[in-house]
Formats: structure tokens, C-alpha cells, sequence
DNA sequence: CTCATGGGCGAGATCGTTCCCATATGCCAA
DNA sequence: TTGGCATATGGGAACGATCTCGCCCATGAG
């Protein structure tokens, strides 16, 4: 022996070396390559060995590592997933689905957050290039991400909204007709005076939610009132404040139609502090459903996505992808569902 | 020129390999180890000769390869994140706040779930240990999640929960006097008959919110009735039938503590379910305050943790721990407070 | 007996990076 | 002039795995 051992090194007080496949070959009397052979179980080696070198690699509490094998194969066993903020519980659970999916694929998931912001995505864009993910889904915020990550050869699934449409795979869920049956049931109740809150049109969730409201409205000659489209900030306070004000004019909506959960709390909150009744005095619905909405009363009527799913489906088309580089990107569209509870109602007569 | 340039293989419809730091040398005409000291910044380089490198970096769009530094340097950046559920806001939160901590010490997060199942936990510290991160912060079930990890020589944190005491740190809040000092409040109103419904007593947290339950009904000598301690699934279901059954029962209590908050999700719906007002007819309060229970009608009173919090603090605790791998194990206690809403109120009058 | 075949094993190259070391030059003090 | 020091650069060896070779040995068919 030329070297001393962990366990002499351990009670030495010394630095415990991790153990390698060279450990385990040299405690199994067998070359680097047997070892390999034996443990991978790729190529000839004789069972007895085998075994050997099996007991020994336990024996050692031998884990390959993970980086060096990647270095040589260049083949990744991680996946990046991008959202914009886990505290929402609408990043949360497709975080969650995305990661159960990943799991369940022998890949291990690198989760980032951006909120919102550009820079902060595109720096996270960046992390999982150096770290050579496989691949990546993420809730983009501008086409630059997907741009760069195809740049650098990274295959990417955008979910939930899409910005490199036709250039990368995308999962999604078909936004305008959603909204728009929603807002036909506020217009089928007698609805006319129907609100919608929105954070943002740019991006393909906003714009198409609009679309949606917009077409219910036009096919039932409903002349569209530019004052009742609030564009409120990002968060519940902005929406909040925005609703606040809308639900105290003289003329105020008899229905809100929320683009999307925290919107959908802000306007809950503003009738809420309004001593304004749902749904009697305002009729509210709210694109995604969030866990709150059922335990509240009236529990509020929303369109849901399942989200979860949205996740894992990404992964799966990421996995595709990455099975097969060359394939047509490929946009996945998924239900949705409309969960009535009872926040919306007939308007009181004028 | 011996090798063709990554452009004209691109032309060609070639794989394009990625630029390695060989080529950044190659076009900058000067080698790796002096391409590699303009880069990192570390050693001598002449400005001019620095200008150029960094040129044709920038021209090849080079990202370092990550993992190869690794191998080299053995030092990793990125830290396992284990938790429970994520679509628990709980974990979430928890997991944001260690992920923006992560972030902004330059570390990435890789993210598991483990459902609460031992083995899916071994199995994710396993993931860790191949992927060699940096440390782990874990919300564990069990002690062995730790044992293996610091086995392995990754620095581990427990959070939430101990299961490891005085071998590992951890950051946890004091369960029991939050739990006592809930639970006198509901005293200090009248009650006597006070539930607590509580799913687990073998860990930590379960057991420390048992043991300060117990201790205020003790110091205010009330008589402990052990059908009033109801132990309940882990899931919103078996809460939410567990309290339809004892809701219903002639002598039913006259405030119920919760001890998470899923089983409060389960109270709140079997009170609801039975058209009980709360608190008119039982009071409620929780141990976490979800966002829901700002949101419904009462709010309810809970002990408010901060999640995020708990998570940074974690991050950084595990950050200071990998600087002085030899200092002695700590336990940071972090603070709670109870957040007063409308879900208690004294008892109304035999 | 020869030679092909296939099982079984090890030497050494390789992945992309860093880092130690050797070498070289210019400058200043002894 | 010599020695010492700071600056500047390149060669080559790692890190820990995998993988391509090539070699050896049985076995069995021709």
C-alpha cells in the first residue's frame, strides 16, 4: 500500500477523500476500466468480479459523480426550470409538476426564479448554460431567453405564455377561447357593465385573455367601454388599489372578469373592503383557480388550468426535444375548465 | 487552420460544438493557461493580451463550463434544496426564500420533493451526493436523510424540523411556546374544551406544538381529554373528515387548534360543511398562516412563520457552515407571532 | 494444427478546466 | 555585473469518470 486508506486518514483527524472508482478498483483488485465495466454494466466482465467490485463499491459508500460523468459522455442529466415567482401558487404547482415529471425521468431539476424581470432571466438563462442542463422549461417574460438558450444550443419549452412561437416547443392553454366562454356566462346572465383586470397584454396570456373578453363582447354587440379594461400593476396592492377606485364610481361594473389569480385577489379584497357583496353587488370570475377560491364565500367561479400538468407535459415535450433535436417545434394546447361555484350572478335590476 | 471553424460547420449542417476555452485561446492566439487567467482574473496577464481574450470570448460566446470547474476545483456551486410538497405554500415559500438567498450568494438551487416518504428523500440526497452540490437544506423526515448526507461529507441544515439534533444545524421556530401562547389566548377567552387536531407527533414540530398545548392547558388546570387530541391524516381529506366527526359529536369543542395549516384547510371546510359559524359557534387558529386565511370570511388568527425567512436563513446558515466546516453544530431559533383576525372569540354560554 | 470468435481485462486517451511550475524579460538595488 | 523581484506566458499534469483499443486466453470448427 502505498497510500494511506480513509479509515486511517479519518482517525487521523485528516481530510476524508470522497471514494472513486479508482478506489473502488484498487480495493477490488481490478483495473479503473473493470470497475467502470462492472458498475455501469456496459461490456464484458466476469461475474465473480462483478461482484467483487459491486461489494467493494459499497463497501466504499461509492456514488459516481455525477459532473465527471458528464464531462465525458456530454450528456446531462439535469433540467433547468425557470418561473417567475414560487410564491404564486400558479408557478408553484407547475414547478411541481415540472419536477415530479423530471424525476420521474431519471433527471434531476435546477429551479430558478426571475420575478418577472428580464435581466434576472436572462442571468438564470446563463447559470444553466454553464451548468449544461439538457434542456429547459421556462414561463418567459421576452424572447430573449429562448433565443439565447437555442443559441447556445440548449433545447427550451416555453410554457404558459409564448414569445419564440414557431421557433421553439411551447406548452399552453388556449386563452382566448377561455375567456371568452367566461365572459359569454357573465353577458348570458345579463351582464353589460363587465370589467376586466389586466397586468399586462404584451405577453401572449394577456393579449389573448383580452382577445377573448373582447370577442364574448363583440358577438353579443356589447359596445366595449374602455374604462371598464383596467391595466393594474403586477401585484394584489396595485390591483387592489385599481379596483378599489373602479368599484366606487357611480357607474360601477356588475361583473369583474380577472385575468388571472392576483388580480382576481385584489378585486376580492377591494369588494371585500367596499362591504360590497358577491355576488350580488358584483359578480366576480377569475382566470386560474387558486386553492383560496374554494375556501372563500361565495367560492369564486374561474377558468382552471391544470397545472401540474402544464408542467409535466413541458418536460415530457422537453425530453421529445431532446430525443429528437431536428423535429418540428411543436405547440401543445391544453384544457382548460371552468369551475362554477358562486360568485357570479344575474346584475340587480337598474 | 487544421480544423474547420464552428460557422462553417454550422453552414454545413454539422453539430456545432460548443467554444471550449481551447478556442477562445486559439483565437486570441495565446494559450489555455493565459486564457484562463484573463477570465477568471486570477495571475498575471498583460491589459492588451487580457482586451483580446475577453474579445474573443464574447465573439464565441463562451460560458464556461461549469461542471469541468468543478471537477478541477472540487468546489461546487449549487445547493440541494429537499422539501416536503411544493404545492404546499408553506414549502414554497420556504423554498423561494432559500432559492433568492442561494442566488444571491452565486449559488443555484437544484430542487427535490419528497413527498414525505423516506425513501424518496434517501433517494434525492443520493441525487445530491452524485451531483456533488455544496450543502443541503432539508426539511427532513427522518434522521437518516442527514446521517447520509454528512456521511458523505455535504454540509446538511435542517429546517422546520430536527431530526439530528446537535449533529447538524438546523433553523426552526419555537413550536412550543407558539403553541402555548395560542392556546392561552384561547383560555384566556373562556374555553375549556379546546381540540387540537394535529397529524404527526413524532417529529418535531408536531411534538413541540403537542407539548405547548398541553403546557398552557396544564398551567390553567384544565383537564386534558384525549378526544380532543385528534390525530388526523396528512392530507386536507382525512382533516376535513376527521372534523366532520368530531364537529358533530353532542359535546363538541368550543375551539379547535390547528396545528398546520392543511388541517386547518380540513377544519375550515367541515365547519362550512356543517354550517358552523365560526367563531360563533368554535373558534379556530392555526400554526401557519396561509394566504387564504386573509382571504376568507372570518380571517383566520394564526402563528404567522416567515417562510422566506426560515429558508434564507437556512442558505446562509449552510453558506457559513461550508466556510468552517469544523465549527459546532447550531440551531438558530427563528421568531413567530401570532396574527389576530376574527376565528376566535369567547364561547357562547352553556 | 490452425485460425476465427468471443469473453474478459487493462493501458491510456479523453472530456474542459485550473493550476503548478518552468521559462523569459525588464528593471532596480547592491 | 550579479542577484532578486515583479510581470508575463506556455507546457503539462491533474480532477473522475468513460471508452476505445489491444492483448490474452479458451473454445471449437475446419
Amino acid at each position: 500500500m502505498s497510500r494511506k486508506g480513509n479509515d486511517a486518514a479519518a482517525a487521523a483527524g485528516g481530510t476524508v477523500r470522497r471514494a472513486t472508482i479508482k478506489d473502488v478498483a484498487e480495493a477490488a483488485g481490478v483495473s479503473r476500466s473493470t470497475a467502470s465495466r462492472a458498475l455501469t454494466g456496459r461490456g464484458y466482465v466476469a461475474t465473480d468480479v462483478r461482484e467483487r467490485v459491486l461489494d467493494a463499491a459499497r463497501e466504499l459508500r461509492y456514488v459516481p459523480d455525477a459532473t465527471a460523468r458528464y464531462l465525458k459522455q456530454q450528456v446531462s442529466l439535469s433540467l433547468g426550470v425557470l418561473v417567475s415567482d414560487l410564491r404564486n401558487s400558479f408557478y408553484a404547482r407547475l414547478a411541481a409538476g415540472a419536477g415530479a415529471a423530471a424525476r420521474g425521468q431519471g433527471y434531476s431539476m435546477v429551479l430558478a426564479e426571475d420575478g418577472g424581470s428580464v435581466e434576472a432571466q436572462l442571468e438564470a438563462a446563463e447559470t444553466f448554460v454553464a451548468m449544461r442542463v439538457a434542456g429547459v422549461v421556462v414561463t418567459p417574460v421576452s424572447a430573449d431567453v429562448s433565443t439565447y438558450l437555442s443559441r447556445h444550443r440548449i433545447p427550451v419549452v416555453e410554457v404558459d405564455r409564448q414569445f419564440a412561437a414557431g421557433d421553439v416547443d411551447a406548452v399552453v392553454v388556449d386563452n382566448h377561447h377561455a375567456a371568452q366562454r367566461v365572459t359569454q356566462r357573465l353577458i348570458d346572465l345579463g351582464h353589460r357593465r363587465i370589467a376586466l383586470f389586466i397586468d399586462e397584454t404584451t405577453w401572449t396570456t394577456g393579449r389573448e385573455r383580452h382577445s377573448g373578453y373582447h370577442a364574448a363582447l363583440s358577438e353579443a354587440g356589447v359596445p366595449l367601454d374602455p374604462d371598464l379594461v383596467v391595466s393594474s400593476g403586477w401585484d394584489v396592492e396595485a390591483a387592489h388599489a385599481a379596483a378599489v377606485a373602479l368599484l366606487q364610481t357611480d357607474r360601477r361594473p356588475t361583473a369583474v372578469f380577472a385575468a388571472n389569480n392576483v388580480l382576481a385577489e385584489g378585486v376580492w379584497r377591494a369588494a371585500n373592503d367596499l362591504a360590497l357583496s358577491i355576488p350580488a353587488d358584483v359578480s366576480l370570475v377569475s382566470f386560474d383557480d387558486a386553492p383560496w377560491m374554494s375556501l372563500v364565500t361565495p367560492g369564486l367561479t374561474a377558468v382552471a388550468q391544470d397545472e401540474s400538468a402544464l408542467g409535466e407535459t413541458a418536460v415530457r415535450r422537453l425530453l421529445e426535444r431532446i430525443a429528437a433535436p431536428d423535429s418540428a417545434p411543436l405547440t401543445v394546447m391544453m384544457s382548460t375548465k371552468i369551475v362554477d361555484r358562486d360568485s357570479i350572478q344575474a346584475p340587480a335590476a337598474d
